[in-house]
DNA sequence: GCCGTTTTCGGCCCGACTGTTTTCAGTCG
């Protein structure tokens, strides 16, 4: 079995070997395609099928032959032969935190040293004192990571939706503490990666001691691993590390372009600049001396002849190219959210949850909510809302709120018990491994709005791939957002490449400060999503449910049938 | 190894910080 994510790791590793063995701009390139296929929405066997390996940023005539190999044969021959020339505790050595490729290779070559086991001995019997380069300090950091090493590393990336409340907390401890004119996230959490590694948090402020004296004291914080002039890193309880930069006014554009990223996104900008005679740094946009730009991001992508860019779209992946023809899609935004298809309540609540909940609809404005009356957990269970709930939901009546009814059950048949509840539309819920689309929506005659599909694999395409024919034959919507029932940005572009549509969670009836709908927001924006490739988006005339009439709100006149993107109809 | 409205060879993003240095190499993001 072949994945995406493995070829990527094995073309990183390549790189680390080549660095190793002193190799210059190579290593370089083997990462620039590992980035790439790391970041492609659909599996590289679909891509090699077409004979498209090489319209991947990064892959040119070597890499996509070692490619073929890796799909053919599951390795590649080229890596294989690497393996065998560097020993394998190099890459680890390399890997550790304080140390690269030239250190490693120097253990190896002077010392002899093939792995953190050897290089702990090295140290202890003395071998690296008086050795050019290493003072008592180096061999102190070393000795350090090689600790740290051996207890497990605890730093790895972590879901987004874990770093969010940290986020959150960071930034009103600094806005609180220091006088700061501008404060924003910015790194992966700000292009709503699905994972983030660190934090990079950007301020402007006239006084940098004074915001890195606040930053330091906060409880969050639990070690300063460095501090500069503009820039300190932390380490979080819990290991997350943290990097603070303190710029000026003038510079906050720049610092923000520079500090979101990707880096290829960078690397493409910078390199666009020079063709201009230009550079750009995270202080400015320069014509040789002379500041043209960097006080705002919109100033340095115009500078540059660019239309701003949401940062969820900098990731190298044509961005820059539309952005100089000013063709960016324009991406769903939170006001374009005008309902929610998908909200639960406890399975036992009582009639007077129903009130709230609307009240809290229509300050979001929205204009239309399904309630989930009935479903399956798991485990196959089955629950109903009391009696009185439900019949609260059928007899709210309100101009501006129209609520719906829905069920939430596997792609199989209704279960028995739920066949007497009266619903609108069905949330499907993927329960067992294969979808069974013999029977279907067809067997209600009511076919689903919502898919509600698991994401553990969701990386692989092959896995995903069932569970979007289903969302297609019942033309639903698929969930977006965080957490394992829904999809990330990168399926969510292969939902919407298959022409369906997304549905975007809007926390309504949550806590104030839970960022499922903003998450979720931003991995619909990755995935490029408009407003009309958005459920919620539109509005309830224009809704149909399970492929039949539009829901009609109570007091607006009947619209016609939706129409439909030629090529989307499902199989008959 | 990749890549090109200055191309098929000759470049390859750029600056902060650290630790070792009397001017810089390595690492990191």
């Amino acid at each position: 079995m072949t994945s995406n994510a493995e070829a990527a790791e094995i073309l990183r590793t390549v790189a680390d070997l080549l660095d190793v063995l002193g190799e210059k701009f190579k290593p370089e390139a083997y990462r620039r395609a590992a980035r790439s296929i790391e970041s492609l929405t659909e599996g590289l066997g679909a891509v090699a099928a077409r004979d498209e390996l090489r319209t991947i940023p990064g892959v040119g005539e070597a890499i996509a032959e070692k490619l073929q190999e890796y799909l053919k044969t599951g390795t590649i021959p080229y890596y294989e032969r690497l393996k065998h020339e560097v020993p394998p505790g190099l890459i680890e050595l390399m890997r550790l935190p304080g140390l690269g490729p030239k250190t490693a290779r120097r253990f190896w070559v002077e010392l002899g040293i093939q792995g953190p086991n050897e290089l702990r001995d090295a140290i202890a019997a003395g071998r690296l004192n008086g050795l050019k380069g290493f003072g008592d300090k180096k061999i102190e950091q070393i000795r350090t990571a090689l600790g740290v090493a051996a207890a497990g590393s605890p730093s790895a990336r972590r879901p987004i939706e874990e770093a969010y409340p940290i986020a959150r907390s960071l930034v009103a401890g600094l806005r609180k503490g220091a006088d700061l004119d501008h404060v924003e996230v910015a790194g992966s959490f700000r292009r709503c990666r699905e994972t983030v590694g660190d934090l990079d948090i950007l301020v402007t402020s006239q006084d940098p001691t004074r915001v890195f004296d606040v930053f330091t004291a906060l409880p969050l914080v639990a070690e300063v691993k460095m501090r500069g002039g503009t820039k300190e890193t932390v380490l979080l309880q819990g290991g997350l590390q943290v990097d603070l930069r303190v710029v000026k006014p003038e510079e906050f554009g720049s610092a923000l372009v520079y500090f979101t990223g990707s880096k290829d996104h960078n690397i493409r900008l910078r390199s666009l600049a020079q063709d201009q005679g230009l550079k750009v740094n995270e202080y400015g946009v320069f014509r040789g001396e002379k500041r043209v730009a960097g006080a705002t991001e919109g100033d340095v992508y115009s500078s540059l002849g660019l239309t701003w860019i949401p940062p969820e779209l900098r990731e190298d992946r044509g961005e820059i190219d539309e952005a100089a023809h000013g063709k960016l899609p324009s991406l769903v935004q939170e006001r374009d959210l005008v309902g929610d298809l998908h909200v639960h309540i406890p399975p036992d609540a009582r009639p007077d949850r129903i009130d709230p909940l609307v009240a809290d609809a229509r300050k979001r404005h929205l204009q239309y909510l399904g309630v989930v009356v009935a479903g399956q957990g798991a485990d196959g269970s089955v629950w109903v809302l009391p009696e009185p709930t439900r019949a609260r939901i059928g007899a709210v009546r309100d101009s501006a709120m129209r609520l719906l009814r829905a069920v939430e059950v596997g792609p199989g048949p209704t279960p028995q018990p739920l066949a007497s509840v009266e619903f609108d539309y069905r949330i499907v819920r993927p329960t067992s491994l294969v979808p069974d689309l013999s029977e279907g929506a067809k067997a209600t005659g009511c076919g689903a709005l919502v898919a509600h599909v698991g994401s553990s694999a969701a990386h692989e395409a092959s896995a995903l791939a069932p569970w979007m024919e289903v969302a297609r034959t019942l033309r639903a919507g698929v969930e977006v957002g965080p957490g394992p029932e829904r999809l990330d940005s990168i399926s969510g572009h292969q939902a919407r490449e298959s022409g369906l549509r997304l549905h975007i969670p809007t926390g309504v009836g949550a806590p104030a400060d839970d960022p499922t709908r903003d998450i979720a927001l931003g991995f619909a924006r990755r995935a490029a999503a408009s407003g009309r490739d958005v459920v919620n988006a539109q509005p309830l005339g224009r809704l149909s449910i399970g492929g039949g009439e539009p829901v009609r709100s109570p007091r607006s006149r009947p619209s016609g049938p939706r129409k439909e993107r030629p090529g989307k109809r499902p199989p008959a």
